[in-house]
DNA sequence: ATATATTTTTAGGTTAGTCTAAAAATTTTA
DNA sequence: TAAAATTTTTAGACTAACCTAAAAATATAT
């Protein structure tokens, strides 16, 4: 069984993993959870010896395949949490955050699997995530930034990059939400912004937006 | 803000005074929390200095009303989980116990008002046990334990004082369910035991169980 | 009422998880 | 490739929540 922070290092580290197939650096687990270097170097040792991750001395860890269950298994329970809050619950997509990060931790293999049931095994949670199955596996789709699509490409917004409540917000008041068709329109060389055409209303939006919003290219 | 063993240690006070207006001695928390009397001592002095409970030496405790608020919204929290696993997720009354306890920490006064409303704002939990309000106040009924009724006295079902999962399980086994009608038809003096009617069978119950079950006369 | 038993508190220690500061190793730069 | 910068680890300390053992206070029994 692992504690609450021990889970807290499996899920950051599983996170950083997507991104990268080297070792994660000690730095870059202590700048996510937001505490000291010494602190994660403490932990790693302990989560070394439960054969969760692998770890030599200023080589950065790797999750081991029990790692990763474990890690997977908590992301799976904050997505369906996420979903139960906004499906069920009257919840908005930027309120979730905190309180999934709490009921993620809830140990009970048969709660999760009636939360499951009873959304009807969702495949993505609010934000466009996917949701890992019960032995950790993800459906990953073909997805692009926005950012990354040329002039007269269109395809559906599939997610989010950044959901802090800030973005999710933003979002809403310009009408984006997951499923909507977007077309390019403009790119302008200048800022890297670009004119994009949603609902058949014209929007001009930042570079910093369209590098935060996944499209699945049609 | 408090702590998760705060929050357990004034649930297990606020459970401790329902029997009594004296204070509560330490020896009477450390047995219901499982713990030495040496660590509540510790503990009570730090719930003191928040003012949630008074405290004196050799004295017991008693909660403060600022602390009564707090253990009830817990107790609060508690039953409507217990409500919504039964009621949403095909729990048994005998399972959610231990999950209860895990989700009556999350922090999330939306959550658990959208709960509720989702519940249709229910009273008691699977129990029997009465909700508190987001005020901490309690309805309590008039109700009496089966084994103080006499002879053709009858009544509703509408608690169990052991909720065990041993004693609910009994209970399933036999018909007993909240909401029966429960007729005494004799009553042995030998060993205290009964013979009831409920649903046109006649049961013969020990004192044990009759002393564990709450009805409300009619 | 005094001796005995019980309860409660104190004193001092442990573990998990964090921290700061300094030492050691690695990486970058010139 | 040697010096400088950065990263990582170690050493030592702190807090919360627990523990054991012993001392102090209270309650019970003769």
């Amino acid at each position: 069984m692992f504690t609450l922070s021990e889970e807290n290092y499996l899920k950051a580290i599983y996170h950083l993993e997507i991104d990268t197939d080297k070792g994660i650096s000690t730095n870059a687990i202590a700048k996510k959870l937001i505490t000291k270097a010494s602190s994660v170097t403490d932990m790693i040792k302990k989560l070394s010896e439960k054969e969760v991750v692998v770890y030599k001395k200023y080589q950065g860890v790797k999750l081991t395949n029990f790692g990763k269950k474990i890690a997977a298994n908590i992301v799976r329970k904050h997505r369906l949490w996420e979903v139960f809050l906004v499906e069920k619950l009257n919840f908005s997509w930027d309120e979730v955050h905190d309180v999934a990060e709490q009921l993620e931790h809830i140990k009970s293999p048969k709660l999760i699997d009636q939360i499951d049931t009873f959304l009807g095994f969702p495949t993505h949670d609010p934000h466009g995530d996917p949701i890992p199955d019960k032995e950790g596996n993800i459906n990953t789709i073909e997805k692009s930034l926005l950012s990354t699509l040329l002039k007269n490409e269109s395809g559906i917004c599939v997610g989010v990059n950044d959901s802090s409540s800030e973005f999710l917000k933003f979002l809403d008041k310009k009408g984006i939400k997951l499923g909507k068709q977007i077309t390019v329109l403009e790119k302008e060389d200048f800022d890297d912004s670009l004119t994009i055409r949603i609902d058949d209303i014209k929007l001009s939006i930042s570079n910093k937006i369209a590098n935060n919003l996944y499209i699945k290219k049609s």
